[in-house]
DNA sequence: CATTTTTGCACAATCGATGGTGCAATGAAT
DNA sequence: ATTCATTGCACCATCGATTGTGCAAAAATG
């Protein structure tokens, strides 16, 4: 039987309950009791009623008056890549186990949006946040700084705010030379046979670019602009990109370097238009790691980001009082074809 | 220059600035002023005062005073694959068009962190919750009933509040038939050449086994309980379920029912251990949609659940104010292989 | 037994916003 | 000019917890 939503109880009514103070409540509730000298037995009288009327805290009332809530927020660009949301998955593991409530959001790299959302969060009192691929992470940092939120970037740097990005020009690098070896000697490279795409201005890209075009220098001995074509995070013009060149070129380049796996999927809907023989001699490098990308009947080299020690990193700074606004680069890691990784979701117990 | 954290305006210092009472204020800068006839004039001036000043409502105190929160709640089991991502950012699509906070946390399908974390959401007045895919929709429903909190369930039913699913049985039918399908008829599919791997012991599950056996009886004249392998939600269990499939028969069945995603990861998993000769005749049909497993060396048939249906019809049923206990079903699509479908991310604006 | 110390708790202000109620000033109606 | 209705706003209790302070009663000390 539905049982009317009686309302809950309060530490007023415990304390009536009881017979001792409000006050006395709280303080055995929240654990500051041994601090206030209250007795064992009167302690373990209203812990005992506690349960037995199902007691929880308005945190909401807890955290007016203490102007801390322990809530920990995620600021995503989106939910809806492997990427992030294996992000949003250790990040939640990683509040839970200091016993704080982890709350995502996304953005959608909207800089208003990015800003409106913080500020509701500041809203709510939120305790810590975590700024994950902010489109604008000094506008943030700016709503943040009016309120004394503690924040930190994560895999785009801001300046005004400890940083913890991967390190984007060495894993470029990798990512890009490990494309290039892919190939064999008779098969050999072109350096206008290698193209980037996707990506737009922000500081992952610009690194990344910057890695690419110094290794393809040093190991082809050239490389030009026209290799390089920024999309934007989009599946659509990312496919409208591939679509282009193959009208152009009437192939694809046989080494691409695609940068992330959202721009990947503009590569999927290419694939989905043209008959796989398009593909058979390429060889493609993203950046970013997603499982079953890396079985695609075509070599796929990805880069991984090591999001647990970025997350890692991330609550190290948070817990340091006075954190000095720097940099932080993780290394990432290159995954050759057909891997598969195990990710956040192999901590959790199932019962089969 | 970091300005110090000016702590933030309140009601009270715009009403000292103004010259009007903190009521009047709340009710300006609450939008309930017209009803409380303040005058244009006075209501323009605290408006400028409100954001000259940079005033937003600190919302932990308004959610105390008016025991709502403007949050609503998605629970999920996990955040880290592409069902439950493109759920997240559905979701919040939604939520954020009705001007409210979207917040999403996931429970690990564990029974007891699902009613913990409810509980941690009631605390907060969350104003109204989906629980999507939750081992125990029914205890959560106690946990929210005893709060009044408005709840719909989504990807797995309960049996208090109202539901909305997928037909699984349906969407277990077209997979299973498309499945055997595949098959030209010289090298057509035995009933022991079918198998389901994933899942477990949740209406889903039930009903996407009942849909593939009675297919099966219907196309092939057979099925067996041998064909049926659950192996719970968890990638590692599935790679076992295949290893040891493999090691007894020395080959894949040729026909393979995934139940989920995170299952079909097992099959990534097996794949790294194995040349792609294992997997040049078999063909997959999966239970639920990635787009880059669309694309795999081998026929891969999957099933796209109708997020945006679901979410859409639930947050209908929550719109109702007395809406009746029942479980309806979203009929779900059929996606052959190749297939690179639009998701929630299209949505989104990016400027290139 | 008188005094000091310690124990155990109650009191009351406070966090920031909301909304019911009441009342003065203004304008309209007679 | 008196009465009545309307306008415009202030007052105050309230939501549920936290926390500094104060004060009896009990225990320790001399």
């Amino acid at each position: 039987m539905e049982h009317l939503p009686k309302k809950k109880a309060t530490i007023y009514d415990l304390s009536v309950l009881s017979g001792s103070s409000p006050s006395t409540v709280s303080a055995v509730l929240n654990g500051s009791w041994r601090k206030r000298r209250i007795k064992e037995s009167t302690a373990a009288l209203i812990r005992e009623l506690a349960d037995q009327h199902q007691y929880t805290a308005n945190l909401q009332a807890r955290g007016l008056r203490s102007s801390r809530s322990g809530l920990v927020g995620l600021l995503l660009p989106v939910h809806d890549n492997r990427y992030f949301s294996s992000m949003a998955q250790s990040f939640e593991a990683h509040v839970r186990s200091r016993g704080l409530c982890p709350i995502v959001v996304s953005a959608c790299r909207d800089p208003d949006e990015e800003r409106r959302t913080v500020e509701t969060l500041i809203s709510y009192s939120v305790d810590e946040l975590i700024v994950a691929g902010a489109t604008d992470p000094d506008g943030v940092h700016a709503v943040c700084i009016g309120s004394g939120l503690k924040h930190v970037n994560i895999d785009l740097p801001g300046s005004r705010a400890p940083s913890v990005i991967s390190d984007n020009y060495q894993g470029a690098r990798m990512l890009t030379e490990a494309i290039i070896r892919h190939f064999s000697d008779d098969l050999k490279l072109g350096p206008d046979e290698l193209y980037l795409f996707g990506g737009r201005d922000d500081h992952a890209s610009r690194e990344r670019i910057r890695g690419f075009r110094a290794i393809k220098r040093e190991l082809m001995q050239g490389d030009s602009d026209k290799c390089i074509e920024p999309t934007g995070y989009s599946p659509n013009m990312a496919q409208v990109a591939f679509e282009r060149f193959y009208e152009r070129e009437g192939k694809l380049p046989r080494g691409l370097f695609i940068n992330s796996s959202i721009n990947f999927e503009g590569l999927l809907r290419f694939m989905a238009q043209h008959p796989n023989e398009a593909f058979v001699d390429i060889v493609v490098g993203c950046y970013d790691y997603d499982p079953f990308g890396s079985f695609l009947p075509f070599p796929v080299i990805m880069i991984r980001q090591d999001i647990e020690g970025m997350i890692t990193k991330a609550f190290e700074i948070m817990a340091e009082n006075r954190p000095s606004v720097q940099t932080y680069l993780i290394q990432p890691e290159l995954v050759p074809p057909r891997t598969a990784l195990k990710g956040p979701l192999d901590a959790i117990k199932d019962i089969a």
